[in-house]
DNA sequence: AATTGGTTCAGAT
DNA sequence: TGAACCAATT
């Protein structure tokens, strides 16, 4: 996928970075990378169409970095995929191929009975279908996400929207795990987020800059840099055989024009050489320059970059290889998320047809939302549940009761219903009764969220009161909530503050064991989160953080036999934190 | 000697 | 799926 071996080539330009870089900025999302990932953890599902909630699962998932982001006060958009473009046909088909192999290898194992192969097997056969966008784009509607849905590749569309100004819909960088990003001259690019917001970033104005750093592009403009990712091989166009990345880099760097290289390139392989290589060039490069996008402000389709004449001369004035031409009210309804971009059908369509949803489901438990919806507002007992944000400030929202249905889609519909609404309130009854179907409540949700089996490494014995460690590389998150709060609390002092004070208490009793220490403030109110800074040398006095630390890394799997054990090694540090 | 391109392995979810 | 590894190729 992407340009081969790119990554890799560009190593030395990528930067390990938090995502709270972009913190108040707008960030866009290419949505296929998060929902492929998101669809490994429901693949049997989806593959069997099955009638159960797990096969939404990719949408928690999705939701949840969503959620990341917010937390960080970044304002995602969220591009989805439109059409095929035809010089990606081959490739398309190659992957489908693939993916109906693995599928019936998996069908084959699950006949035997061998759940695991099969599962397995699913995983390599996922496809992204436009209904799953669609059942995304409905909860992100919800959530006030804000999205598109590109004519074409998500890539040109987020690459265009890169270079607009914020106010006409623009971001300032790009989440995706696709190398194309960087061909489509995407000046900053995210790839590789975890669920912490961690992520590797390249930033092309750096690229173009550096004078010393190994891969040079002094020489290089973008239209050079596109032309050596064709070469390198790229989903429009396979490389020529025997070049790579590295002999395309130094051919692009000697000839420093795409024609020269075109031509020294057929006279040196003559015989590897197809026939329409030079054709097929020029209109990979086309793509990646002028591919047709959508521009959210005028409403209607244009090129990332404008058309010179002379281009369209040279292409006999046939520009379908970017994708056909959409009429301008078809383009709108694509990027708004009404229409199928494949079939340009409209999804309500679908859905009438029988899957994947009962429109009459949801649209009787919509009606039932808005009474509850205006009950809930009287109580003064409704809590929120997600983090802050402005467009949701206002908005508490109540689940509805779903009433279960012998209907054959009912099942399916009431699990994407409940994703649609997850924020929930529905005064301190039901709290209690609703939980485990709140899919985004915090601290299930929360970013700092670890594992299970993590989790009760660190579980006191009192459930009321727990502290949970979360570790990544130079930070441990530790995350404490209690039901009740103790007494020797101050009045005066809000809970954030008090948090803050034993903290630094502890850092001099800890003897800088604690090197930084920040806060951060849930809506939640019985929950908080911190973000401690440990140091790696250990005091037999004071294992608490750094040893906790390691424990949460390396110790997940033999939980059983040292989870009780860690509880009282570590008693010191989980009274300190208990005292909160 | 360097690069490509196929294979294998570990990781994610 | 990607990264790492390794053997064949130029």
């Amino acid at each position: 996928m992407g340009i081969k071996d790119l990554l890799r080539f560009m190593k030395p330009y990528i930067e390990t970075i938090h995502i709270n870089k972009y913190a108040g900025q707008r960030v866009g999302i290419d949505a296929y990378s998060w929902l492929h990932k998101g669809a490994y953890s429901c693949s049997m599902e989806l593959c069997l169409n099955s009638d159960t909630e797990k096969k939404f699962q990719y949408i928690e998932y999705f939701m949840h970095r969503i959620k990341l982001l917010r937390y960080y006060k970044i304002t995602p958009v969220v591009v989805f995929d439109g059409g095929n473009v035809p010089c990606k046909a081959a490739t398309e088909e190659d992957r489908k191929r693939k993916r109906s192999a693995n599928r019936d290898l998996a069908m084959a194992k699950l006949k035997e009975g061998n759940v695991n192969a099969a599962s397995e097997l699913f995983q390599r056969a996922v496809n992204v279908t436009p209904i799953m966008a669609y059942q995304l784009i409905q909860v992100l509607r919800s959530e006030k996400v804000e999205f598109v849905v590109a004519p074409y590749e998500a890539d040109a569309q987020l690459a265009y929207m890169s270079k607009i100004k914020t106010g006409k819909g623009g971001v300032v960088a790009v989440i995706t795990e696709d190398s194309d990003l960087i061909a489509y001259g995407c000046p900053a690019i995210v790839f590789k987020m975890d669920r912490y917001g961690n992520g590797e970033s390249i930033e092309l104005n750096k690229v173009f800059k550096a004078a010393t750093c190994k891969p040079s592009f002094r020489n290089f403009d973008m239209e050079l840099f596109t032309g050596m990712s064709v070469l390198a091989g790229c989903d429009f166009l396979p490389s020529v055989p025997g070049i790579g990345i590295v002999r395309a880099h130094a051919l692009v760097s000697k000839y420093r024009n795409l024609d020269r290289v075109l031509s020294v390139l057929k006279l040196e392989k003559r015989n590897q050489m197809p026939e329409d290589y030079a054709k097929s060039f020029k209109e990979a490069i086309a793509v990646f320059q002028h591919a047709r996008i959508y521009d959210p402000t005028a409403k209607e389709l244009k090129h990332l970059m404008p058309l010179p004449q002379n281009l369209l001369q040279s292409f006999d004035g046939n520009l379908d290889f970017l994708g056909p031409e959409i009429p301008q009210v078809i383009v709108t309804s694509i990027a708004e998320g009404n229409l199928n971009p494949s079939t340009k059908e409209a999804f309500d369509k679908l859905e009438h047809s029988g899957l994947p949803l009962d429109p009459i489901v949801l649209k009787s438990n919509r009606q039932q939302l808005k009474v509850q919806v205006s009950a809930a507002f009287t109580q003064e007992s409704s809590f929120k549940v997600f983090g802050s944000h402005n467009a949701r400030e206002n908005s508490t929202v109540t689940r509805p009761n779903l009433v279960p249905s012998k209907d054959k889609y009912s099942g399916e519909a009431l699990a994407l219903q409940k994703l649609i609404r997850p924020l929930v309130t529905c005064g301190t009854v039901e709290k209690e009764n609703i939980p485990q179907e709140t899919p985004l409540k915090v601290p299930g949700n929360n970013p700092f969220k670890i594992r299970p089996e993590e989790l009760s490494l660190f579980q006191r014995e009192n459930p009321d009161e727990q502290v949970l460690a979360a570790k990544s590389e130079e930070y441990m998150d530790v995350c404490i909530y209690s039901e009740s709060f103790p007494e020797e609390r101050p009045e005066n002092l809000s809970r954030k503050r008090k948090f803050q004070t034993i903290c630094s208490d502890q850092t001099e009793t800890c003897d800088d064991q604690i090197s930084a220490v920040t806060v951060i403030e849930e809506e939640d109110p019985d929950m908080f989160c911190g973000n401690v800074k440990s140091q790696e040398s250990v005091n037999s006095k004071t294992i608490k953080l750094t040893d906790l630390k390691r424990r949460g890394a390396s110790e997940k799997k033999s939980k059983k036999s040292s989870g009780r054990e860690t509880g009282s090694k570590n008693s010191s540090i989980l009274n300190f934190f208990s005292r909160v």
